[in-house]
DNA sequence: TTCGGACACCTGTAGACAGCATGTC
DNA sequence: CTACAGGTGTCCGAA
C-alpha cells in the first residue's frame, strides 16, 4: 500500500511521504489503515519501538484535520513533546499548525486553540481540563503515546483518567493508543473501544542474545564469537567489538544499560579506554569543543566527570545530569560523535537514541520495597533492547544481555528473550491516585454525586479489567472521607442520594494541580503560624508512647471527623499532645488567643520553615538520608526547632521522624540555594547531581507558588505569613539572599550579577537608576552592552555607556564580595539570614 | 620507611509530571 | 527473609 493511494489525507501528504522515502507502508501501518485509522476509527497499535508507530498517529491526525477536526498528541515526557513537535513540523508546509503545551513550555504566539495538532504531556492535558481550556471539547482525535505507561503506579492513573475524561467530553472521539508490545493489548483495546493491531514486525532486523564466555548466542540460533581474555572487562570487549565491526563505512556505537548512576559514571570512565584510541583527529576536536560546552552547563563534579569522559568519546547519562547535559549527550550520540553511552534506564524511555548495539549489563536493580535486587520487568528489558538498530544507518541492531555463568545465560533467555512482556494493569485503585483524581473529577463537574463519580470511574481501564467490583468504590469512599474532612469537598446525604461539590478551596487545589494531601499539609502548617501554635516542644519524648497517646488526645475535630483509615493529616499528630494538655488543634484557634509561651516563638516565619513545609509534602520527591545524615539533621532539627511549622514527630517514631529529616535535608538544600551557595558545593554537600538540584528548586518554586495562593485564599492565615511565603518563593526563584531580591528582579540580573552589584554598593533597583555608571560598569566586569541593558531595564533614562570607564574599585569590591561569599559559605554562616 | 597488591569490609542504590509569567553568565 | 558492585581501609610482604 502506497501513501499516495490513501484517501482522506490533506493534499500532498501522501506524495510528501513518498518523497521522504516511504514508498510502501509497513505491514503494521497497513493493518492500521485497514482497521480504519484514516477514517476516524479508534485503534490500539501494540508494536515494537521504531516500527513506524508515529506514522500511524500522523495518518490518524492528518486525516482528522482534513475532516475539519483537531488532534491532541499525548506524550509521557516533556522531552518527547519537543521531539514530536519537531517531527510534526514538517507538515507545516501543508498548512498544518503545531502547538506544544507542557509545564515549562507553551507555544508562543497564537493561542493553542488555533492549532491543528497540540502536543502535550498527560499531566498538562489533565491540568488543561481542570482549568477549562476551551479547545478541549473540540477535539476529534487524540493520540496517546506509550499508553502501556498506564501501568505506572505514580503517573499511570493520570493518563487513564485523562483519556476517560476526553472521551466523555467528546463523543465519537477517535482514540489512537500507541503501545509497546505488552501481554494484554486486547484489554486496552476493549477499554478504548478500539480495533487492535498487534505485531512483532520491525523494519530493521533486531537480534537479541546473551553473551557468556567467548560468544554471543542469539535467539535465532546464530552465534558471534567475541572472546574475552582473562581479566578483560566483558562490557568493554563488546563495545570494542561493535566499534571494530564496520558497516556502512563506520563502526557501530553502543548503549550500555546499568542499574545505578554511579555504575553509569564508572562504566563510562572505563570505556574511555575503548573509545579514545578509536577516535579520528576531527572527532577529537569536536569532542573537546563539546566537553567545553558541557563544563559550561554547570561547574559540579558530575559535569566535570562527564566532560572528561566525553572528550574521549564515551559518556554517561542519568537523571542527575542537568537537562542541557542530557540533550548535549543525546545529540552527540545521534551524530555518532560519542561512541558509547552508559546509561540508567532514563534513556530507554526517553527520546530516541538508537545504537547499533545495546548492552544490558545489569538486569537487576535495587528495590527497597522488594528488599534487595529485583529483576527488571520484561517490558523494560524489551524497551532497552528496542533501542538497537538505527533506521537508515544500521543494517541490523543487536541487543546483548551479559551473563557470568551458564546458568544465568539460561535464565536470561527464559526470563527475557523468550518471554512475552507482562500484562498492563491499572493502578488507579490506590489512595494517592484517587485522592487527586476524585477531587478533580468533582471539581471540574464530571460528577456531582457519589453514584455519578463511580459511574464515571467505570470508564477507566481499572473498571474494565478488575474482578473486584467493590474495591474501587471502597477506596473512593475512603478518599471522599478524606477530602470532606479537609474541606475540599462538601457532601450532602439526602434521600438516599449523596451529592458532592467541591468547596472553593477544593477548586483551587484541583486547579493548582496539587495532591490534596500536599494542600492539606500546607494549609495546616500555614495556619499553625497564625494561631501562634508553633512547635513549642520537640515532642514529649518521655511522656507517653506514641501508641497510646492517640486515645486520650481527642480534640473536638478529631472526634467529629477523624475516622480510622484515612486522613493522616487531619490531625495525625495526636502523639504530640503531652500531659500538659496544651491545645494543639490547629482549627480550634478561635480559643487560642490565650496564646501562651508559644505565641512569641511563632511570630517569626523563616524561609527554612516554609521550605520544610513544602518539602514534606507528597508532591516533593524525597532526598535520601545517607549515613551520618541522620545525626546531622537531627542536630539541625533541634538547633532550629522554632522555625518549623507544625509539629515535629517524635524521635522515637522511627519512620515518620526519618521522613521528616529527609524533608529537612531538602529544605536545607533549598535554603542553601536561597543563600547563594554554589552549585558544586551543594552537589557535594547533598550527594546529588546538578539535575537533582535544579529539579528540587523547580518543584519548590511550583509548590511555593501554590502555597502562596493557598495562604491567600484560605481562612486563618494572616497577611504577614502570605508575605513571608512570597518572599521565600522569590528567593528560590532567583536563588539569592533577601538583600538581593530587589536587584535580582531586574531583567538580565541573576544571582551572580546581583551579588556583584550589591558588593559594589549598588543595592537596589533605585540605586541602578542613580548610581555612578563607572561603578555599575566596573561591577559588571566592563561589559558595556550588558550594563546598558540592565540600566534600561531598571528604568534609567540615559542608559548609554558611551565614554564611561569601569570603576576599578567597584570591580574589586564586586569580586572580593562574591569571593568572600563563597569562602564564607561554610557551616558557620548557615542559617545566617536576615 | 614506603609502596603496591590482595582482600575484607562498608556503603549506597532509577525515574521527573504540574503553575505562572517572562528572561541567566 | 532476600544483592551486589564499587570504593575504601587494612594488612602483608617486598623493595
Amino acid at each position: 500500500m502506497q501513501p499516495s493511494s490513501l484517501s482522506g489525507l490533506p493534499a500532498g501528504v501522501g506524495e510528501a511521504l513518498e518523497a521522504e522515502g516511504v514508498a510502501e507502508l509497513y505491514p503494521p501501518q497497513q493493518a492500521a489503515v485497514e482497521a480504519g485509522v484514516v477514517d476516524g476509527d479508534s485503534l490500539v497499535a501494540a508494536v515494537p519501538t521504531a516500527s513506524g508507530k508515529t506514522l500511524i498517529a500522523e495518518l490518524a491526525m492528518l486525516s482528522a484535520i482534513e475532516r475539519g477536526g483537531t488532534a491532541l498528541y499525548i506524550v509521557p515526557l516533556r522531552a518527547l513533546a519537543s521531539e514530536k513537535k519537531t517531527e510534526f513540523e514538517r507538515w507545516e508546509d501543508h498548512g498544518i499548525t503545531i502547538g506544544v503545551s507542557t509545564g515549562n513550555y507553551e507555544s508562543d504566539g497564537e493561542w493553542l486553540a488555533t492549532r491543528d495538532i497540540i502536543v502535550a504531556t498527560s499531566e498538562k492535558v489533565d491540568s488543561l481540563i481542570r482549568n477549562g481550556a476551551p479547545w478541549i471539547d473540540d477535539l476529534t482525535c487524540v493520540v496517546s503515546d506509550e499508553v502501556h505507561l498506564v501501568d505506572d503506579s505514580h503517573r499511570g492513573p493520570t493518563l487513564e483518567v485523562t483519556l476517560a475524561k476526553l472521551r466523555k467530553v467528546n463523543s465519537g472521539l477517535q482514540t489512537v493508543a500507541l503501545s509497546a508490545t505488552v501481554g494484554n493489548a486486547g484489554v486496552i483495546a476493549d477499554w478504548l473501544n478500539a480495533e487492535l493491531v498487534e505485531s512483532d514486525w520491525r523494519p530493521i532486523d533486531l537480534r537479541t542474545g546473551v553473551h557468556f564466555g567467548n560468544a554471543i548466542d542469539f535467539d535465532d540460533g546464530s552465534k558471534r564469537e567475541v572472546p574475552v581474555d582473562r581479566g578483560e572487562d566483558q562490557t568493554a570487549r563488546l563495545v570494542a567489538d561493535a566499534l571494530d565491526t564496520e558497516e556502512d563505512g563506520q563502526g557501530g556505537s553502543s548503549l550500555v544499560f546499568v542499574n545505578s548512576r554511579r555504575n553509569a559514571e564508572s562504566s563510562a570512565r572505563k570505556l574511555t579506554d575503548v573509545t579514545a584510541p578509536r577516535l579520528t583527529g576531527p572527532e577529537r576536536d569536536d569532542l573537546r569543543e563539546l566537553a567545553e560546552e558541557i563544563r559550561g552547563v554547570s561547574d559540579t563534579d558530575t559535569s566535570e566527570d562527564l566532560a572528561d569522559a566525553v572528550e574521549q568519546g564515551s559518556a554517561f547519562h542519568h537523571a542527575g545530569l542537568a537537562s542541557e547535559h542530557r540533550s548535549l549527550v543525546e545529540d552527540a550520540f545521534r551524530a555518532r560523535l560519542i561512541k558509547c553511552v552508559s546509561a540508567t534506564p532514563t534513556l530507554a524511555a526517553g527520546v530516541n537514541t538508537p545504537a547499533r548495539r545495546v548492552i544490558v549489563r545489569d538486569w537487576r536493580r535495587y528495590d527497597g520495597e522488594f528488599g534487595g535486587m529485583k529483576p527488571l520487568d520484561v517490558l523494560e528489558i524489551h524497551q532497552m533492547c528496542g533501542r538497537a538498530g538505527r533506521p537508515g544507518l544500521d543494517p541490523y541492531g543487536e541487543a546483548v544481555l551479559l551473563a557470568n555463568d551458564a546458568d544465568t545465560k539460561e535464565e536470561l533467555f527464559e526470563r527475557y528473550l523468550w518471554a512475552d512482556a507482562e500484562p498492563v494493569r491499572s493502578k488507579l485503585a490506590a489512595e494517592p491516585a484517587l485522592r487527586t483524581h476524585v477531587l478533580a473529577t468533582v471539581a471540574s463537574g464530571f460528577a456531582s454525586t457519589r453514584d455519578g463519580l463511580l459511574s464515571f470511574l467505570d470508564n477507566t481501564l481499572y473498571a474494565t479489567q478488575t474482578d473486584d467490583e467493590g474495591r474501587l468504590a471502597a477506596v473512593t469512599d475512603t478518599v471522599l472521607d478524606y477530602l470532606a474532612a479537609n474541606d475540599f469537598v462538601e457532601r450532602e446525604r439526602d434521600a438516599g442520594a449523596e451529592s458532592l461539590a467541591a468547596t472553593g478551596i477544593g477548586h483551587t487545589v484541583s486547579r493548582l494541580y496539587l495532591d490534596p494531601m500536599s494542600a492539606a499539609e500546607m494549609i495546616d502548617g500555614l495556619r499553625t503560624v497564625a494561631t501562634g501554635d508553633a512547635p513549642s516542644d520537640v515532642v514529649d519524648a518521655g511522656t507517653g508512647t506514641s501508641a497510646d497517646t492517640g486515645e486520650f488526645i481527642m480534640t473536638a475535630e478529631n472526634t467529629d471527623d477523624d475516622e480510622p483509615g484515612f486522613g493522616t493529616y487531619v490531625r495525625a499528630d495526636a502523639e504530640n499532645g503531652d500531659a500538659s494538655g496544651e491545645a494543639i488543634d490547629g482549627e480550634a484557634n478561635a480559643d487560642a488567643e490565650d496564646g501562651d509561651e508559644t505565641a512569641a516563638a511563632s511570630s517569626e516565619v523563616t524561609p527554612l520553615g516554609i521550605y520544610h513545609l513544602v518539602s514534606r509534602t507528597p508532591d516533593m520527591y524525597e532526598l535520601y538520608l545517607k549515613s551520618g545524615d541522620r545525626e546531622t539533621y537531627t542536630e539541625l532539627c533541634y538547633e532550629r526547632e522554632k522555625e518549623f511549622l507544625g509539629d515535629i514527630p517524635s524521635e522515637y517514631e522511627d519512620v515518620r521522624f526519618e521522613d521528616w529529616l529527609a524533608s529537612l535535608k531538602t529544605a536545607r538544600l533549598l535554603e542553601d540555594w536561597a543563600t547563594e551557595v554554589d552549585e558544586d558545593r551543594m552537589a557535594e554537600r547533598y550527594g546529588v547531581g546538578p539535575g537533582d538540584i535544579r529539579g528540587k528548586v523547580d518543584t519548590a518554586e511550583w509548590l511555593l507558588r501554590a502555597a502562596e495562593t493557598l495562604a491567600r485564599d484560605v481562612e486563618g492565615v494572616d497577611g504577614d505569613t502570605v508575605v513571608a511565603v512570597r518572599e521565600a518563593r522569590k528567593r528560590i526563584e532567583y536563588g539569592v539572599r533577601e538583600e538581593l531580591l530587589d536587584l535580582a528582579g531586574v531583567r538580565n540580573v541573576g544571582r551572580k550579577r546581583a551579588r556583584r552589584l550589591f558588593e559594589a554598593g549598588v543595592k537596589t533597583r533605585a540605586d541602578l537608576r542613580e548610581a555612578d555608571k563607572g561603578t555599575v560598569l566596573g561591577a559588571l566586569r566592563g561589559r558595556e552592552r550588558t550594563a546598558e541593558r540592565i540600566l534600561e531595564n531598571a528604568g534609567r533614562e540615559d542608559p548609554s555607556m558611551d565614554d564611561v570607564r569601569p570603576d576599578k574599585s567597584a570591580s574589586a569590591a564586586a569580586t572580593a564580595g562574591s569571593a568572600s561569599d563563597e569562602d564564607g559559605e561554610g557551616q558557620a554562616s548557615l542559617g545566617d539570614f536576615r
